[in-house]
DNA sequence: AAGTAGTGAGTGAGTGTTCACTCACTTTCA
DNA sequence: TGAAAGTGAGTGAACACTCACTCACTACTT
């Protein structure tokens, strides 16, 4: 369960692994995703991620034509590769087990994400704040994001649902609850910075949906 | 139910209640809300809004030193005059009523948060960004917003508790799945502009909570 | 009542700075 | 040796913010 599986190891990977990319544009990206999600996109200059990359600007607009193509540069492999990387891991790690009680998903679940976006925080920020604000963004994330959860997600759903462990909902609506319960949780601790508080709550989070998904 | 209290009329009302503040003053706020609604913070420069207020750039900078003291202003009447009374609006219409179930707190609970945010969800927008980017406005929304939480939510939290309609949580932890369930809603429905699923769906999210809270 | 001084909101051209972005040029490497 | 990658000084636009000034209005003086 301790996992290093943070978005900027990930996101490493997936730049190492492209040949086609010579090594200062890496450099770029990574600055750049680690300016993004410390400052936010807006209060970041080219400037400042040009020198974060040990490169000329010059060179961060070789491949980028704007400042906003570097964003989406940016937030493509992040939805297309890292996110579906890592539900596949939830997935996999659930599909193993030869029988699955509501309790044991949820737990499953539960401390499996909420590991994951407390190590992720600052990047899943950019995400957010971006997805508010931009239209474009918004659409090209959600298209990229749907089949990722309908793959990995729903399928366990109707093994649930099969074995007579879960309300027949609607998956997505299913899906909503869920993301929703441990989404709030993890926006709660972070802005209020009470992690202990966060980590003493889990367990009622998996209660509170294991009664909410319970069939009659 | 059909509720004429947006954020922006009720905003107007409390400039309107303020006789200290010049009527440019007031143009510069009242312009300054809406440009940040509809492009954001950082995506609004101050001559637009001095353009939008009918008013001189230096007119802005009379009273606001600095364009982040603007945004201060802006969102302080905000959470200290809108939005308790938009709270107590709620805890009246639930105090009224003689006996009081857990499905009939939660269907006002929901249709009344729903619908208003429904309508506001611009100005919700500036509050959401800002709060993830700027440690001291979180700090400040944070501190002024619990007690108004406490003061109208709590009592009925706990008078339900006397009931026997609702397990015993920490008033704080049963507020976060309140509220955590409801926003999920309303952030997916606007993300999605699927305004149709959204109405759709609000028994349901009704029963998961009923479900969820109902005690042993 | 007429003249004078004081006050503070409002003005908008102006300031220095920073920004995203360009391009003529050099370096790297297949 | 040719093409791709990288460079960084340079550019015009846009930015937040300033300041010397006008003007309407009030209050005090004669």
């Amino acid at each position: 369960m301790a996992k290093n599986t943070t978005i900027k190891t990930v996101f490493d990977q997936v730049l190492a692994a492209d040949p086609n990319l010579p090594a200062k544009q890496k450099q770029v990206l990574a600055a750049s995703l680690a300016l993004f999600a410390a400052q936010g996109f807006a209060n970041t200059s080219t400037k400042q991620i040009a020198a974060k990359a040990g490169v000329a600007e010059g060179t961060v607009y070789r491949r980028y034509k704007t400042k906003d193509d570097l964003l989406a540069a940016l937030i493509k492999p992040l939805v297309s590769e890292v996110m579906p990387r890592l539900m596949r891991e939830f997935a996999s790690q659930v599909v193993r087990m030869p029988t699955l009680t509501r309790h044991q998903f949820l737990t499953t679940l539960v401390a499996n994400r909420v590991d994951f976006l407390q190590d992720n925080w600052r990047e899943a920020k950019i995400l957010i704040n971006e997805m508010l604000m931009r239209e474009d963004l918004r659409q090209q994330v959600l298209v990229q994001a749907a089949p990722v959860i309908e793959k990995n997600l729903f399928p366990v759903l109707d093994r649930l649902k099969d074995a007579g462990q879960l309300r027949d909902l609607g998956n997505d609506v299913i899906a909503q609850l869920l993301i929703g319960t441990i989404l709030t949780n993890l926006v709660r601790a972070n802005l209020q910075g009470d992690l202990h508080q966060f980590i003493v709550r889990t367990p009622v989070l998996i209660d509170f949906l294991d009664r909410g998904l319970a069939p009659d």
